[in-house]
DNA sequence: TAGATTGTTAATCGATTAACAATC
DNA sequence: TAGATTGTTAATCGATTAACAATC
């Protein structure tokens, strides 16, 4: 049945908002976390609109208290249930270069439910050596390694002009979603939901306003 | 004088946008950029309506050509000026972890104008070692080499905790933006633009997009 | 209670899309 | 010329904001 439980899918600008908040609910360091917080102090923090943090925090089932605000606690983990923190799922990096190196060692992705259980690159020369706790690994390893743990994610560091061997690799494998950081654009089976990452998009950005800067 | 010139700030969303376009006209790999395109293709290729393109096209100055369409060459070299990517300038990596080495040798970059003149990090061990083509070298430095090369943007990688500090140091030094890879959030003065990469945001995409298939 | 804050409806605003005339 | 495509105005749509009643 499932009544009440919305099953439309939510936007994208709203994910990336519900994330903004997560992050400054955390509390920055030094600086602890409140046990309530209004809808206007949100706003003030992340630059926007108390009505539309108040939109958002209904849109995912967070009551607010007439009075005296929300409750960090029920937020956090409205926003952790909503965007799936609760629900672990394990991933595989692929292409052990600086990047993918970067990505396997980063400790933040444990606490937002994602797992890394291996690391793969097909350079002979890397094949065997460690790199922070994992062990590189050959491609061929890749199915057995999906198989064995559940792996849903597939996150692809390597050079543009392999990527869509690999992403072909890794759906072969059976992996449900990627990560793209290369500048290449991936086809995919539909079923595959593919994320890429621009940095250049947030260089773009900066050299805009750079020009902007120097152009007076 | 410079009538014509508009000199209001363009929107986010449209320099996102701009640089999907250059993206795509820069071809995939293998497959070489056409002489021309025309609105209706570009927006197949991105997904979006082809009215919107022709619209940002026209913010920026292109003109299309009636049965023909437009120009490659004219779109790609209208976007990089938009962008400021034929104005060159210098950045700094602060932070030789491992997503600093990974930037501070990333080969994309040189074409879209910045350069990076320096990599720093203060831990005693790393000071000296060669990191690509960068020599690591202590914040001390910083300002002489943020004067003597003209550095404008400081690429922040370092723990949490040191961002603040850091970000003081290079501001100090007299850059005028910060790209911050950290998740924490700064404090800087009005006439420094800093720019956040949250990676966290992806990944609350993805695992939005993964409970949600698991779920059915 | 009075007052602060939420929750929600209505109004506004801007961005996207549709329609179509202008152009080569 | 006929036809394809641009450029632009008008219509639509959705998202944001304003207003205010409900709540504790």
């Amino acid at each position: 049945m499932r009544r009440g439980s919305t099953n439309r899918e939510l936007k994208h600008a709203l994910l990336e908002r519900l994330m903004h908040y997560y992050h400054f609910l955390c509390g920055q360091p030094g600086a602890p976390t409140p046990d309530t917080v209004t809808s206007t102090e949100i706003a003030r923090l992340v630059h926007m609109d108390d009505t539309l943090v108040r939109k958002d925090l209904a849109a995912i089932g967070v009551r607010g208290h007439p009075r005296v605000g929300f409750r960090s606690v029920e937020v956090l983990s409205a926003i952790r249930g909503v965007l799936g923190f609760d629900t672990a799922f394990e991933s595989v990096v692929i292409g052990a270069g600086r990047l993918g190196s970067a990505l396997a060692s980063y400790p933040g992705f444990a606490s937002l439910g994602m797992g890394i259980v291996g690391l793969f690159d097909n350079a002979p020369q890397k094949v065997g050596l460690t790199c922070g706790r994992h062990v590189i690994q050959p491609m061929v390893s890749l199915p057995t390694v999906v198989r064995n743990h559940g792996v849903s994610l597939a996150i692809l560091t390597v050079p543009p002009d392999a990527t869509q061997e690999v992403a072909d690799q890794a759906v072969a494998a059976g992996i449900k979603a990627i990560w793209n950081f290369a500048s290449t654009s991936l086809t995919t089976p539909d079923d595959v939901f593919v994320r890429h990452e621009h940095i250049s998009v947030g260089l773009a950005e900066l050299s805009y306003q750079l020009s902007r800067m120097s152009e007076q």
